[in-house]
DNA sequence: TCCATCCGGGG
DNA sequence: GTGTACGGATGGA
């Protein structure tokens, strides 16, 4: 069996359900339990004395058995008479995965259930998709689901209902029949993943309402769904079937690495699929469309059910991949933390090490854990101004290299050998130098594993399906790797260890500085630094020649396995301030941090600006891109600039009635509203600010109807704030972007 | 600057 | 579900 899911159940004792490619297996012979590290008496009948290791030291405690999970927490405060409990919050499931030495997506051997050899790496996924109206209210179930789309291999299909026929879509009598048709369609395609964006937070439960008002069973394949409260988020489960929200993985493991701040279904299969992908949709009342134009609404829908398949195509081996690792089922690692990925994956480790488990901390103690704050990594303010060329050099995965390097952990901290204690910290806590710690030994298999691949990946060819196996495994790693950082100083870890963590970014502070003051040395310039990089510009003729030859030097005095690396050398580099600045490569393609605007309340105007001006200025045109900036200031006050390019777009996020601030977005939706245009939640309202001496929300007007608008406002609000840090780090003065010396401006309006 | 509250994704 | 939990941005005191 091809292993998809475990699930359990029985009343009396427990029996394990593993879910298999077209196959269910149950396992009724493995019982729950937990440790007892005893204060004193007698070992209860039914348990087991064994022997582990508690950090760093051996232990004996007692193995209790149950008949099911459930026993745990009826039985857990008499057990707590008997002694300090562990591993008793560790769920059934995952215990047994754990346990059985069981990965998903891999074979198991059946009956024994024990891991087989096979692997598969893809599934056969649908995703869906549905559209409702926000009349009655905006609340999960409130108002009608009035469409269903779903988009698989080969199959689409949009369910709407009391409607005309049109093109492409099933229409039924009513909205209770649309949900049946759209479990009979999932149960028709036959889908081992079913995934949605959003769909734990928003489609999921809107159909369970739904569902429930209209007296709607809602099964799949028999299996009722099971809704469970994970922190702010829903986690929505369908026995036998795996069901994935994209979003929350998405936020939870991809987030940081992607250059879109919002994480909306449009930005981030933009970013992954690219744009073209992404075109139809856009501002749409979903209302107007229902009562006017379904094949719009047909096609609004299916599109979303479409980027979320493609995307899912794209991201989900990137998930199996890191399920696989950690050791636990799919259904769980998609919602898992990053700080849950590393843990899950420690507790795994422990049981191969006979090692116990620490509890996880009680609410309280991870409050104060929260509290304390410590010193992260060193940021240089930068040489503002304009650079070149850049060499961009940057530790290879600095803080896991740190930890292994310095044999960073719980177990290792201040040990009593009088000979380690030269494995000093900057903070002055020293790390064990004869035996290498937990967290340093996991670190380690999964570098080293890494390394392996990324060498096995150069000798074969690229894309190939052994190529692309190999790319999400290194992946998976790497994301799981740059994970362990921080994860020693996050509040509700186990392995928790404030004084390893700091002193692990001390170190990382400590070998980038050092790393600087090599280079200027060596006659660099440190234009900047932040982390694990450093960037540097010289005159030499044979500049990269002579970063790779500082390279070569350093590397020789790091120890092993840290490692500088040239990312690549940059024609140009503009920096404005810390976490600032923007790169030129030597194809002409820009690197941009910190500056761009990619947020739609700002106007396409100061979007495209900043955008040109950053190309300038890093092509050494300065004076270009004053003259282009002075331009759009002589445009916008000759009133030349397309109102388009003006047009600010912010979302209604409740209803009018119940703003108290009058913001530009809520008057604009008021105007809207009183053309007799329907505004609900979740409108995208369009506007321009027009002239006059009223307050901005005063004059700010629908981008349909608007005529004229105030230059003035443009040019303070959102041009020149955009361009201005750009200029101002390269010593230049607004005032003369503004063009207003002599009270022109006054004059020629 | 500190503290409390809001908000994310979806419609 | 062997339960009860996130973190950054924003705005007012």
């Amino acid at each position: 069996m091809i292993l998809l899911d475990v699930g359990y159940r029985g009343s009396g004792d427990v029996k394990v359900v593993l879910y298999g490619r077209g196959e269910v297996f149950e396992d009724g012979s493995f019982r729950p339990y937990i440790y007892i590290v005893p204060r004193d008496g007698k070992l209860p009948e039914g348990a087991e004395e064994v022997e582990r290791i508690d950090l760093n030291r051996k232990v004996k405690v007692w193995k209790v058995f149950f008949r099911h999970p459930k026993e745990v927490p009826r039985k857990r405060e008499e057990l707590k008479e008997l002694g300090e409990l562990r591993e008793a919050d560790i769920p059934f499931v995952r215990r047994y995965m754990i346990d059985k030495g069981l990965l998903p997506l891999h074979e198991v051997v059946l009956p024994e259930v024990k891991p087989g050899k096979k692997e598969a790496h893809e599934l056969r996924v649908l995703a869906f998709d549905i559209e409702t109206l926000t009349d009655e209210g905006t609340g999960v179930g409130d108002s009608k689901i009035i469409m269903i789309s779903l988009f698989g291999e080969g199959f689409e299909k949009v369910i709407t209902w009391g409607q005309e026929a049109a093109k492409g879509v099933t229409v039924v009598e009513n909205e209770a029949e649309m949900i049946r048709e759209f479990v009979a369609a999932v149960e028709a395609y036959g889908p081992e993943v079913i995934v949605g964006y959003n769909s734990d937070g928003f489609d999921w439960p809107y159909l369970r309402r739904r569902a429930e008002k209209l007296k709607v069973p809602l099964k799949i394949n028999g299996s009722p769904l099971q809704f469970v409260r994970k922190g702010r988020d829903n986690a929505v489960r369908i026995e036998g079937l795996v069901n994935i929200d994209l979003y929350i993985f998405i936020r939870n493991m991809l987030s940081q690495y992607m250059q879109s701040e919002s994480l909306t279904l449009n930005a981030v299969a933009e970013e992954f699929l690219g744009k073209e992908k992404v075109q139809i949709g856009g501002a749409m009342g979903i209302e107007e469309a229902w009562h006017g134009d379904i094949e719009k609404l047909y096609r609004y829908s299916l599109q979303d059910s479409k980027l979320t398949y493609l995307l899912a195509l794209e991201i989900l081996p990137i998930l199996y991949g890191l399920a696989k690792i950690v050791g636990q089922t799919i259904f769980d690692a998609a919602r898992m933390s990053s700080g849950q990925m590393v843990e899950w994956l420690l507790i795994r480790k422990a049981f191969g090490e006979k090692m116990l488990v620490p509890n996880r901390p009680k609410y309280e103690e991870a409050a104060e854990r929260r509290a304390v704050r410590f010193e992260g990594a060193f940021v240089k303010e930068p040489i503002k101004g304009l650079h070149k060329p850049i060499a961009v050099c940057d530790f290879r995965s600095l803080y896991p290299t740190i930890i292994i390097a310095h044999n960073i952990s719980p177990d290792t901290i201040n040990c009593g050998h009088r000979g380690c204690r030269k494995n000093r910290a900057p903070t002055g806590v020293w790390f064990c130098t004869d035996k290498e710690g937990f967290i340093p030994k996991t670190i380690r298999s999964i570098f080293e594993e890494r390394m392996a691949l990324k060498a096995r990946m150069k000798e074969l060819k690229k894309g190939t399906v052994e190529w692309k196996v190999a790319y999400t495994r290194q992946t998976a790693l790497k994301l799981l790797l740059n994970s362990f950082y921080g994860y020693m100083g996050y509040s509700n870890a186990r392995w928790y260890d404030i004084e390893a963590a700091r002193a692990t970014a001390a170190w990382g502070r400590d070998y980038i500085t050092r790393i600087m003051r090599d280079a200027a040395m060596h006659g660099f310039t440190v234009v900047y630094g932040d982390t694990d990089s450093v960037m540097l510009t010289s005159d030499s003729s044979e500049f990269e020649r002579d970063v790779r030859k500082f390279l070569k030097e350093i590397n020789a005095k790091l120890p092993d396995p840290m490692r500088l690396e040239l990312e690549g050398i940059f024609r140009s580099g503009v920096f404005v301030t810390k976490k600032r600045y923007a790169l030129m490569r030597k194809d002409g393609s820009l690197v941009v941090k910190g500056l761009e605007r990619v947020r739609r309340d700002w106007s396409g105007l100061a979007r495209k600006s900043q955008e040109e001006v950053i190309r300038l200025v890093l092509q050494g045109k300065v004076g270009e891109a004053k003259e282009f900036i002075k331009g759009l200031v002589k445009k916008l006050r000759a009133k030349e600039v397309p109102i388009e390019e003006l047009v600010i777009r912010t979302q209604l996020k409740k209803r009018i009635e119940s703003y108290e601030q009058q913001a530009p977005h809520v008057k604009v939706a008021r105007k809207l509203r009183a053309m007799g245009k329907k505004v609900t939640p979740g409108t995208v309202i369009e506007y321009v600010v027009a002239p006059g001496s009223r307050s901005i929300s005063d004059r700010a007007v629908p981008a349909s109807v608007a005529k004229d608008y105030d230059a003035d406002y443009y040019i303070e609000n959102q041009l020149l704030p955009a361009v201005s840090r750009i200029f101002e780090a390269l010593g230049g003065d607004i005032e003369e972007l503004r063009m207003k010396q002599a009270g022109l401006s006054q004059f020629l309006e």
